[in-house]
DNA sequence: GTCTATAGTGCGATAGAC
DNA sequence: GTCTATCGCACTATAGAC
């Protein structure tokens, strides 16, 4: 063992969570963060850029996952086909993860909307560089924009629904089905 | 006249503005913009939640404005039909005003990501009050959320566009154009 | 690891409008 | 008298500079 702790970020991660859930983002200090997962007030600011960050760690490693599963969908696929393989493949990645975790991290998100607000940015991220790869897989536009965007439009209502738990299903099925509500929609007009 | 000069509020948009050209978001203070508006620091808090806000002004009137359109969309319209008068009666608000002044308003929120960030913020709450509005017209889920987000993929788009002024087309003929783009896609799958 | 600028809040005081 | 807009000051916490 070393001098310190190790995973001084993993503790802040669960610190964070811990305390915006008990007594709400806006009455959580940095420091009270810091102080419970044994670091200074700088070792938070060194990991995180600021105090919404730390509830959206991992959200490189998503986004790297989506994008890949796009990028190696099976030439020929149509956009919205395509985008659902990356779908698919952040599915997997958060299902990994402990769904009470998840429901605990979204109902902080929902309840606060400078966090609501940091999550809809991520989603714009993910969607530009969904929208990236589908070019380069010689989607055009605007059709490439619009599919990442509906990508995303699954992803968050996906996750909603998996996280507030009323929906017993598994985050992979539920995607799969709120996918399908979108081709009906775009197959109607 | 009264002990004050009258539309501080004004004068503290036209002076943020002007301020976060030439400087950038960051580099101006609060009591910078404060100063140039002839008031004190508080006073710019009072009228503006934070430091963003104050490039936002005025778009509960937009969102308002977008929402009576799509209500009062003649009845037997289909969702798309029924959003696409709230984008006319939108774009017809901003026709209004000065391009120039939009197309500065949009390259300072371009250039900085919080600024972005709050954006996106706006359009999210526009498309939740277009989708209950949508719902209240008799529009099920999913179809009022697709619809209503469709639409805001329009509004930035279209904005975009006539901000950038290659575009030497009005805001109303832009965003028809964009909203014609959306239809061929869900026409064509 | 320390120091500092600045965002943002709380509250009482002031002066005019009504 | 009440209401409203502003000032002015003290204060905390964030975030970044050094």
């Amino acid at each position: 063992m070393g001098r310190w702790e190790p995973d001084s970020r993993g503790r802040l991660q669960e610190a964070a969570l811990a305390l915006y859930s008990e007594r709400g983002f806006d009455q959580t200090t940095a420091a009270e963060i810091a102080a419970r997962a044994g670091v200074t007030e700088r070792t938070f600011f060194r990991h995180f850029a600021d105090k919404r960050e730390v509830l959206f760690g991992g959200s490189e490693v998503l986004q790297e996952r989506i994008v890949t599963g796009v990028a190696e969908a099976p030439s020929g696929r149509t956009a919205l086909e395509a985008v659902a393989c990356g779908l698919d493949a952040g599915a997997a990645l958060l299902g990994e993860g402990r769904r009470d975790l998840s429901a605990q991290r979204y109902a902080v998100i929902a309840a606060n909307p400078e966090l609501r607000e940091r999550e809809l940015a991520k989603l714009a991220t993910y969607a530009a560089a969904v929208a990236a790869t589908l070019r380069q897989r010689g989607v055009g536009e605007p059709q490439a924009t619009l599919a990442a965007e509906a990508a995303m439009w699954v992803l968050r209502v996906g996750v909603e629904r998996w996280a507030s738990s009323d929906d017993e299903r598994s985050l992979s099925t539920i995607m799969k089905d709120s996918m399908s509500e979108l081709r009906a929609l775009t197959a109607s007009g």
